[in-house]
DNA sequence: AATCCAATTATTGTATACAAAAAGATTGAC
DNA sequence: GTCAATCTTTTTGTATACAATAATTGGATT
């Protein structure tokens, strides 16, 4: 007898109104310091203020937004000097998960694993980046799972899609695509001989910003902020 | 001129509930799935629903407590897999501050790990475990701060604070204080000499829950269940 | 014209009211 | 006696009302 974990479908509004103003605010819709208006986003999606403000209670304690008493609630875009700090545990996060995978993966997840490179190197050829990015995305979600520790792919995925806006930026270099993709080989490799100290430190190079990527994220955050 | 940082001393009841109520989970007030019932916190805090309501998207968020819509939030005590999990993950984050810190690291910080040390031992002699607890959490803590990333720091203390109620478990065990010590000394010589790696690996063996204390910690959660 | 103060207006935070759904109790059929 | 269906109660989720505080505006004064 098969054991059907069934998600509830039915989600709270206050809790949908939260993601969609995360992906507000993840669009760039707001700019740092801005004021969430409880009114006006009530009036937006046609309710009271109340689920609203249970919504940004959320996003505060995700700190997409900060609160101060009695004023309001502030979008809180991350400086130049966060963001780094973020890539960097980001990158810490991703080669724990790759010490940790080169250990416990499946043969399947190998394959999935594969799988998502080779539709990323045709992704590459036909210059189409949204799929790239779709399946750049998919190879590191699996390899969080294949950590074997589901608070950690958890973490790892909660600061994965908050830097996803950013992430975009980093690829568009020239040859950036090719090169990714070579890591990415390097990785799966170091994952099948379950090499663990290689999985870590290829998945760490692979994120980190260092370099060449330093200098594009400080330049496209300047273009940005014009 | 000094350059004043005030904190809003003034904080909402809703977020002072919050921290209430996760101070009652924390020490154990609540079982697991135990739900959280509005109206009976709303005339324990002697306010009316909405603030509570506001507490418990927090805690919902913070990852302490589950909502199932139209049924209620529930209290999530982890169970031995998750502490497991926590803890591994808990070890890579120090190990990650350990190695950023032996790079960035000052002399006055240096000059504080030596003393929390130092309290430490006295703490030891004096069977005093409530200071030794203190001193060496307040060991841990500067070397997050050393890390230099502020963001890494936050995640650390918030991971720290979480497990807090189960670290205790783990340093009953006899002559646990004493290497516990040991391994102290050892992670400030790397942290001095700037050896990256050993200060990495060092904190990741001090906090990883293997062998001895891997028995220790499920023996203690069978008790706590009783 | 610039600045300070008072009155007005907005906005947050909390309480209460009400609708919808779930849990629990009660009755009736078998 | 057990099970099922219906009715009642409880509880969640949302809207609205109101009080307290912050922002704003419009003079009055220098």
């Amino acid at each position: 007898m098969a054991i059907v974990i069934l998600k509830n479908m039915e989600r709270r509004r206050a809790d949908i109104i939260a993601d969609e103003i995360e992906n507000l605010i993840f669009a760039g819709q707001y700019s740092d310091g801005d004021r969430l208006d409880e009114i006006k986003l009530a009036d937006r999606f046609g309710v009271s203020r109340t689920p609203i403000r249970e919504a940004l209670q959320k996003l505060v304690v995700s700190g997409l937004v900060a609160q101060i008493p009695r004023r309001g609630v502030f979008v809180r875009q991350p400086g130049p000097i966060e963001l780094l700090e973020m890539f960097e545990v980001m990158a810490g996060l991703e080669a724990m998960c790759g010490r940790l995978a080169a250990q416990r993966i499946s043969d399947k997840a190998l394959a999935a694993l594969n799988d998502a490179n080779h539709r990323c190197s045709n992704a590459i050829k036909n210059g189409d980046s949204d799929a790239y990015y779709l399946e750049n995305e998919r190879f590191h979600k699996i390899i969080y799972a294949q950590s074997g520790n589901a608070f950690l792919e958890q973490e790892a995925c909660k600061l994965h899609d908050r830097l996803r806006p950013y992430r975009r930026v980093q690829l568009r270099l020239r040859g950036r695509m090719d090169q990714s993709m070579r890591e990415h080989e390097e990785i799966v490799k170091a994952l099948e001989n379950a090499e663990t100290t290689k999985a870590g430190s290829a998945l760490l190079k692979h994120v980190a910003v260092q370099g060449e990527k330093f200098h594009n994220l400080i330049a496209s955050l300047k273009m940005a902020a014009e």
